[in-house]
DNA sequence: AATGAATGAGGCTTCATTCAT
DNA sequence: TATGAATGAAGCCTCATTCAT
C-alpha cells in the first residue's frame, strides 16, 4: 500500500473521529486507534495535530464541491442550475453524516477571510461555481442586474447558513418549513418579474 | 463595593480577556491578573471557568440587546423599526469591539438549539423583539403575507450572519457592498409591491 | 448563650458532619453551615480543623464511656459485669449512628499508642474500666490467673473490634453468628472451670 | 527492560513512599521521583492515583500471602500448622517495614466488606488458607466442633488485630506479652482437652 | 514505517486559614 | 461575635510532541 493510500485511511478515520467529538475533544490517540496504529506514527503522516484537522477538512469538502459540480453540469437553463446546486447539496450531505456533523462541531469551516482561512481555497472554488450562475443569470436577463460579487457572497453565505441550520440536531423548530419561506423570499427578490 | 460590582468587575474584565484569547486560550488566571485578584477568588464569585464565561457573555448579549429595545421603541413605522433594529445594532457593535472578538471567537453563541444553548433565553429575547416587527408589518400589509415564525427564524438567523460576517477581521471582501445588496434583496422580497 | 454553649453545639454538629463524610472529606464550611454560621466564624471557637477533630470526637467517646461506667455500677458479680459491658456499649452504639459511623470512618481512633493518640485519655479510662472487672475475675478465682494487664488490652481490642466489625455496613457475613462463637470462646478460655 | 519490569521498579518505589506518608500525603510526582521519571510518564502504566495505590498494595499483599502458603505446606501437623502461619507472618512482616508502615497507615486494607473492599481477593485468599487449618482441626477432633465459618472470620479478624497492633509504633505496652497471654487463651478456648 | 516510552507545560480546582471590619 | 473577602499552596491530570530503536 503507498503513502498516499495509508493517508487517505488515516483522514477517512480523522473525519470520523473529529466529526464525533470535534477539534477540541479529540485526541490524536483518537485517531491513531480509529486508524490502527499508534499515535507515533500519525506524526510520520502529518506534521501536527492542526495539519492533521486541516487535511481531513479540507479532503471532504473538496469531494462534496466535485460532486455538486458534476450534477450542476446537468442542467440546462439558470434556474435549474440553481436548484440542482441547492438540491444536490442538500443530497450530498444527506448521506455524508460525519461531513454533517463535523460542519456542526465548526461551523467557521465556511468562514472566507482569505488571510486567515484554512479552507479558503475549496471554498472559492465552491464559490465560484454559484458566481457562474448568478452572472448567467444577469447576463440572460433572468435575474435583477444586481451586483454580481455582492450578491454571490451574500448567498453563498446564507446558502451555507442554511445547510448548517439544516442539519443541526432539530432545533424544535420548523426548519423545512423555514426553508421554503426563505426561498421563495429570496427568489421573489432575485428573479426579475 | 457590593459583591455585585465587584462581579460586574469581574465579568468586564472577563470580557475583555475572553474577547482576545477565546475561551480555551483564556486562563482563571488570565482573568483574575486582570481585575487584580488572585486566582482562587474568582471562584468565590463563580463557580467555573465555564461558570465565569457565560455569565460573562450572557450579561454582554443581555446589554446589547437592551440598547437595540430601546432605539427601537423612538421609531415610528414598521419599516423604520426594522431598519433601525438592524443600524443600532451595527452601531452598538462597533463601538463593542471585545463583544464583536468574542463573537467572532465563538460563534455559537448565537445558537438557538432550545436544548443545549447555553445562551437561549437571551437570543430568543431578541428574536421576540424582530419578530414583533414583522407582525406588525404582516398585519399592517406592509409586508406580504409571510409565515411570521419561519421568516422571524429566517431574517434572525441572516442577520446575526451578517453581523458575523461585517466583523469578522477584514475578509477582504467589500462587507458594506453585500450588506447593501442583500438588504434590498431582502426588501424587495419581503415588501408588498 | 454562653460560650460553652455554643461550642457543644458546634461539636454536635461537627459530629454529623464528620460521621457522614469522614475528616478528610469534610470541610470547614460544611460544618460551619450545619451550625448556621460561617467558616470563620468558627475559627473563633477552634483552633485548627484538627482541633474542632479531636474535640468532636473525645466528647462522643466520653459520652459513651460515662454511659457504659453508669450501667456496669448496677452489675453485682463479675460475670454479670462482664456482660453488662459488653451488652450495654452495643445497645448505646444502636442509637447512636453518628457516633458509629464516625468509628467506622476512623478506626484509628481507638488507637492506643500513648504518645501519638489524639484519644488516649479517654480511651484509657475505658479500658481502665474492663481492667477492673478482670482483676476482680482474677482475685475472686472466677477467672483464670491471667496476667491482667495483657489481657486487659488484649480483650479490649477485641472487644473494639467487634464493636466496629458488627457495625459496618453488614459485611455480608453473619456477624452475630460470629459474635457468639466468638465469645464462648473466650469465656472459654478465660473462665475457670 | 520490559513493561512489567519498570511496572514493578514503579510499585516498589510507589510502597516506599506510600508507606512513609500515607495514601493522602503522598503525591504522584513523589513516586515519580522515587522512580526516576517525570510524574506524567507515571500515568503511562497507572489509569489514577488510586490505581497507583491499589496496585501497590495488592502486589504486597499477594507476594506476604504467598509467602505465608509456602510455609505452611512445610508443617504436617494442625497445630504446627497454626503455629506457623502466625509465626511466618509475624516474621515475614519483621523483614518487611514498608508493608508494616503501610497496614498502619492504611488498615482499612484489610476490610472484608466484599462490596467495597479494594483487596477483597487477596484478603480472601489469605483468609481461606486459615480456614482450612480449622477445618481439618475440627476434622481430626483435634479443635472443638466450632462452627468453622464464623470461627475462621473471627480469628482472621483477630490475627489481623494483631499483626496490626504489634507492629504499630511501638505502642509502649508489651505487645509480645500481650501475644503470647492472648494465644494461649484462644488455644485453650479452641483445643479439645 | 512503526512503536513504546518519556516529557514538559499547563490548567482547573479545592481548602484551610487569615484579616479587616 | 460574626462575616465577607481574599489568598497561597498544593495536587491531579491531560496531551501534544519527541526520540531512540
Amino acid at each position: 500500500m503507498g503513502k498516499t493510500d495509508k493517508k487517505q485511511q488515516i483522514f477517512q478515520a480523522a473525519l470520523t473521529v473529529f466529526a464525533r467529538y470535534g477539534y477540541r475533544k479529540t485526541t490524536v490517540e483518537d485517531v491513531a486507534a480509529a486508524v490502527g496504529m499508534t499515535k507515533s506514527n500519525i506524526y510520520f503522516y502529518v506534521k501536527n495535530k492542526r495539519d492533521l484537522y486541516e487535511r481531513t477538512v479540507s479532503g471532504a469538502l473538496e469531494r462534496w464541491r466535485a460532486a455538486i459540480g458534476a450534477e450542476m453540469e446537468t442542467a440546462k437553463t439558470v434556474r435549474e442550475k440553481f436548484m440542482v446546486a441547492a438540491r444536490s447539496s442538500f443530497e450530498y450531505l444527506k448521506n455524508q453524516e460525519e461531513l454533517r456533523a463535523l460542519l456542526i462541531q465548526d461551523p467557521e469551516i465556511f468562514t472566507l477571510s482569505r488571510t486567515e482561512d484554512r479552507f479558503f481555497e475549496v471554498n472559492h472554488r465552491a464559490m465560484m461555481m454559484l458566481r457562474q450562475v448568478i452572472q448567467q443569470g444577469v447576463d440572460e436577463g433572468v435575474f435583477h442586474p444586481v451586483d454580481v460579487d455582492s450578491v454571490t457572497e451574500f448567498l453563498f453565505s446564507i446558502y451555507i447558513m442554511f445547510l448548517i441550520k439544516t442539519y443541526v440536531k432539530s432545533d424544535g423548530s420548523a426548519g423545512d418549513r423555514m426553508y421554503e419561506e426563505g426561498l421563495s423570499l429570496i427568489f421573489r427578490g432575485l428573479c426579475r418579474q
